[in-house]
Parts: C-alpha cells; structure tokens; sequence
DNA sequence: CAGTGGTCTAGACCACAGG
DNA sequence: CTGTGGTCTAGACCACTGG
C-alpha cells in the first residue's frame, strides 16, 4: 500500500522516525528486516538499509546480523560539538577577531596535564606558546599550548605573532587523531589575568591533544571568558 | 597501478586519509572526482562515493557538485559526545549506581533558565523533580528537572522515587530533537549542598531541552560534582 | 546452519551550481 | 549548458552471529 510513497532514503527515515515516534514500534522491540521494509516501500534494499544505517548511528536504532534491527531502549544521545580554529569561530558570531601572542618559549619544560596527555615524561623541553583571541576586543579565550617540535619541525620556525598556534597547526600539522576534553575549572594565574576574571571564577576549559600517529603533535588548554558555554542540537 | 588493491569503502577511506596526511593532496585542493578515482582503484563509483561521503562528514573534506571535491582548509574537528542514560553512565565506568530522588512538585513556577530554554513564559507551572545520583555513594550529578505535563501526561503520574525522570522520560517520551549546552557554573544553593562542593566551586553543567516536534517537554539542568569532566576523541 | 545486516557492482537518472 | 556529486536499482556475495 505504501509502495511508491517512499523513494529517498530520507523519507524512508522520517517514516521510521514516525513510527517509534508513534510508539507503533516499540523501544526494544524487533523492527521488520531490510528485504521485507524494501518490499513494504518499493524500493530497494540498499535505500532501506541507507536509511536505517543512519538512524543507527544517530543512536536510534541498534542493529546485529542475524540479530536484526530494534528501537534503542536507551537511546544515547549524540551530540556533535563543532570545534573549528577560533578565529572561525568567533567571525561566524559576527565579531571581530582580535589575537595577541603573549609568550614564546622555545624549550620550556611541559607541566603534568601536557606531558600526561601527550605521554611524555613530566618536564619534557617542549615548545611553548602562551596567546589571547579577543572578540570584539574583549577578551574571549585563553590559549595555553605546547608542541612537539620533534614531531612538527617547521612549527620551530614560527613565532606565532601574527598568525596563531591554533591555525596555523591545523593547517600545517594534519593529525590523524585527537583526544578531547571539557572541564570546568577555577581561574587562576595568568589565564584568570588575561580573561579578567576573578580568582576562582568558573571558567569552561576544553583540553585538547593531537596525534600523529602514535606521535603527539601538540596539547592545549583552552580556557574560555567566563560565561561561555558550548550550544549544540541533538 | 593501484587496480585491485583497494577494495573496501574503508580501505579506500585510509588511502584517502594517507594521501591528505601525506599532502600528496593538499588543503584547499580539489582531489580528483569520483569516476577518475573509481577507475583508479579498480572499484564501483559508488564504492568511492561512500568513503568521500564519510570523510566528508568527519569534516576532512568538502565537497559540491560541479565544484567537485576539496581538502578542507581548516578542518573542523567534529568531537561526538555521548550522553548516554546517567545510570549506564555511572555503571560503564564499573561504578554502582544510586539514586534518590530529593523533591517532587506537582505545580512548580518554572525558573527563567527552563522557561526561556522551553519557549515558555517564566513562571509557567511545571512538574518539578530533584533528585541526586550518586557513583559508589559519592555525589555525582545534581538533576534539576522541569516537565511539561501537558506534552507528557504521564509523567504526572509518575513519582519518580524508584526511577529518575532522566530514565523514564527517555524510554516513555521519545523527542523529535533536543538543544544541549555545556557550560561551567559556580557551585550555589541545593546543588552545592547535595555534591559537597563548596559555594562557587567550579561545576561542570550541562543544560538539555527536548522537543516533540514544536511542544517542549522536558528542561533539565545537571550539575557535575567537582573535577568531572567530558571525554571522548577526534 | 541459516537469517540478517554489510557491502560491492554496473548502470542509470537527477539536482545542483560553476563557467 | 555541462560536469560533478547524490542517489536509486537489481542483483550478488560475504560476514557475522543467534539458535
């Protein structure tokens, strides 16, 4: 009855969507196999299995060979949290971007969080490089950054005044993965400084550590003005 | 020359990914289209298709028709955070879990923040649900929960002392979509109270509202005990 | 063992947007 | 107008895993 209705895989998936959402499929429950949802819609398999290898990996459907495909019973939520190189980030608000280098350390020794996230030893010589991005010219995050030089060598030859460590690394030094982290932590010394905020105030920090292959590129600690927050949808 | 070799959309995806980390590709230029590169590879177009169009969402490439396909300049790492149920949360991590549910309100004045968030004018009655849960006895979140009874009128008849409104809503009012934020908050009030943390401790918090198409129906603020913090890869 | 999803193929048509 | 990606099809084989 519903043949020809449905001819794009995405209508297909507003369909499903409509069904668990009407509770006509359950959560937990069985959902019929790809050949027999194929037939039911006239087309073909492969735009059934489009659609619902998508939902799966929204986290809406779990799907096994032999086992089939069933409602989530505890749907996760995936939120996708965009992270692109701050200037971007601030010009897309519609402000402008200021950057300000503050410090350039050819060879300082890394502090505990970046030697422990980058696997070195603690007090490794690393090449260090301390900045602020303003927004408008209020201060919008601090950039707390240290790179493997051993890794990256050309970074040795930047000195990141005009152009920042963020952007010119992703860039330069394409990573083939990353580690990621978002905290919440009290301001304190230079980072608290340069943001004006109090000692103490909560500040949104993401840590975040690169790789290439199984050498570490660069660690960070963003440390954002107090007050900003990270907005997505799910 | 390379005929034969690459078979698989995930090996063609890795050569991909070698020849950008490589630069025999690089950012900003525009790689060779699907066809050239299926008579490459020795594979169906389509076969290619599926592993640029993979690459494509992680960001790495951008592609338009007619335009043809890019290495992107700034690569926007897109960071996939889990918000899973926070029992399995908790249990995932091979902690026990508990729960207790601390206030329930039939008709609560709702607060600007879960008004404002839910499109509602502040001060709305609301069901209103506080509750605490816990990781081997220790506080680990704060839930600070606000429903909307007229999307979800079961949720009236629920008293939620054995299962958290976070577990039962999700199984019992599946949402077309959600908005989530993360941010960092100065301990204060209940919360601090319930996670021992002192007053303007730094809190990591998340804030989630989901929606049944255009009618909200929950509004929900988690309150991280002191040092938690949100991991996952890039 | 057999049913289910995962994937590949060869070919086709279409939608979009660059030139 | 034309090249490029986006998608659909019908059929096939394979990989995994539940029973």
């Amino acid at each position: 009855m519903n043949a020809g209705t449905f001819r794009s895989w995405q209508s297909i998936q507003q369909e499903v969507l409509r069904r668990i959402h009407a509770r006509e499929w359950e959560p937990g429950e069985v959902i019929p196999n790809e050949a027999d949802l194929a037939r039911e819609f006239g087309c073909a398999r492969a735009t059934v299995n489009r659609a619902l290898q998508a939902l799966a990996e929204s986290g809406l459907l779990e799907r096994r060979r032999k086992a089939g495909t069933r409602v989530a019973l505890h749907p996760v939520s995936k939120a996708t949290v965009n992270v692109p190189v701050i200037r971007l980030e601030i010009e897309e608000r519609g402000r402008s971007y200021g950057y300000e280098r503050i410090t350039r350390l050819e060879s300082a020794p890394a502090p505990l969080w970046a030697a422990a996230a980058m696997g070195l030893a603690a007090g490794t010589p690393l090449l260090h490089v301390a900045a602020l991005h303003t927004a408008d010219g209020a201060p919008f995050v601090h950039e707390d950054r240290w790179i493997n030089t051993d890794t990256v060598p050309g970074a040795a030859q930047q000195d990141f005044r005009d152009v920042s460590a963020n952007e010119w690394l992703l860039t330069n030094a394409p990573y083939t993965h990353g580690d990621i982290c978002f905290a919440a932590m009290a301001a304190d010394g230079e980072p608290a400084l340069r943001l004006d905020a109090s000692d103490g105030a909560p500040l949104f920090v993401i840590e975040r550590t690169t790789w290439d292959g199984a050498r570490a590129i660069t660690a960070v600690r963003l440390s954002y003005a107090p007050g900003h927050s990270i907005r997505t949808t799910i």
